[in-house]
Order: structure tokens, then sequence, then C-alpha cells
DNA sequence: TTTGTTAAAGCAACTTTGTTGCATTAAATT
DNA sequence: AATTTAATGCAACAAAGTTGCTTTAACAAA
């Protein structure tokens, strides 16, 4: 994958971000002109190909994306995803693993675990 | 929730399906021209409100809606979904209830736990 | 350093899924 | 039968994402 400097700029919006992020919102922070939103979409594809990248599909639906900060060794994305009702921001819970046992006839590509409610900041204030 | 043709059609429906559907499935399904596809959507809308279906965002962002067959005590739809990325089906694992402990400072209103991947009968065909 | 190759970007048009406002219809209550 | 209002139909809209095709720009090789 090319140097671009869309690719550039996506990845460092994601990576200093500490919740996850849809397109619209990357294009929201992004400096205005950037890139085209066409480009976004692409280029966070070719970042979740190249396992730079984690994507979340949202309760409502919206696709986000999270860096892979735990993934050094390993590229593995069983965590839980929290949605919160409130401020609408979606977080990896990285320390928290959820056991299931599926019959051994399923075969399993990739897990998607959405909670959704209220986060701790919320509830606070 | 008044007793309305679209209503009982869209309740037997799914109710006579083993597989979880979306909307637009639904459509497909019900005698052409029963009603608009608008209805669809608002009568789907008030069957979860009044808890006589759940719903199921699909890993694709599509929202899908299944019968609540073990809810006669109690209206609970922790179990996991399964989408079979082959057949493109999503089926509820009824029996498989997930266990993950969230920090107590976070407020769960909702889940929604997706596993991908290939169903046992295409992986046996 | 220039040139050639091709991945990546831009742009416009489109698709899918879902929502909203408003007028009309039809359940259900009196 | 009359009344009330929930539910429907229809058109228009909106958000998220995709596709085709042309142009631009990485970057490798000469």
């Amino acid at each position: 994958m090319r140097k671009t400097i869309a690719k550039e700029a996506i990845l460092k919006t994601i990576n200093e971000s500490d919740t996850a992020l849809s397109q619209a919102e990357i294009q929201a922070i992004l400096p205005d002109g950037l890139c085209n939103r066409v480009t976004i979409y692409r280029v966070l594809d070719r970042l979740v190909e190249e396992k730079s990248l984690h994507q979340i599909t949202n309760i409502d639906g919206v696709v986000k994306y999270a860096n892979c900060h735990s993934c050094s060794t390993e590229h593995k994305h069983d965590h839980i995803h929290f949605n919160c009702e409130k401020c609408n921001v979606v977080t990896c819970i990285e320390d928290v693993e959820p056991t299931f046992k599926l019959p051994s006839n399923y075969q399993i590509n990739q897990l998607n675990f959405m909670v959704s409610g209220v986060c701790p900041d919320c509830l606070a204030s």
C-alpha cells in the first residue's frame, strides 16, 4: 500500500483517537478538502485489509474503525465494544473478552460484540 | 396496538421463519401489494416496542427481526446470533449466552452479539 | 532525473436502508 | 351509526456506502 497524504492523515486521526470513528467522523476531523469522501472509504477498506485497523459495526448499523493496540503479536479482535447512547461514542473494551461456546460445526471468521447503554462519563454527569 | 392485516401478516411471516428477517426479506415474502414498505418498517418498530419481536443488527449493518421463542416468562435477548457469509442467513443461537464482565460503572441496556462465518449447512455442501 | 507503470484519488451518479410529514383510511370504542 | 385516533399510503428526503471511469501521483527502473 502506497504512502499517500490521505492514508497518513486518516491513520493518524484514528491512532490519536481513543474512540472508534466512522467515515463521517473522520471526515469532520480531517482538514477540509484534504481528500474526497470516497477516498476515506477506500483507504479505510485498505487499512482493514492490511490489518492496521479493525472494523466494528455499531448497533445503529454504522461502521466504525479503531486502531490495533494490542495486535503486536497476533491480529485478534475478540474484545467487546461499548456504544454510549448518550454521547454516541464507541469504545473498545480491550480487556473484556467474552466467552461462549458454539457447536463445532460452525466456522467462525469474525466477531462483532456490541454492548449498548450509558458510559461512566455520561452516568456521572 | 390494533390488529391490522399488515401486522398479522408480518408477525406470521416472522413466526414461520426459522431465521431472522430484514424488512426487505419480509417484503419479498409478503403477497405483492399487501402493504407499503414504510408500513413494514413501522409495524416492525411497534412489534419490537411491544416486545413481540427482537431486533438484531447484522454485521453488514442491516437490521433483522426474529420472534421471541423463549421469552414466555421474561423478555431477554442476550443470546448470540450467527451470520452465514455464504447463504447470508442470520440465525438465533438461543442456547448460547456469552459471559463477560464489564466494570460496574457502565449501564447496560442492550446487547448485540454477532458471530460471522459459515453455517453447518453451507460447510457440508 | 526522467520515464513508465499502476495504485490511488477525484468526481458524478447510483444503490440500499431507513425516516418524516401529511393526507387518507380503517380499527375499535361509545 | 357516529366518533376517535391508530395505522396506512405516498412522496420526498437522508445517511451510509458503492461503482465506473478518468486523472493524478507514488515509486521503481532505466
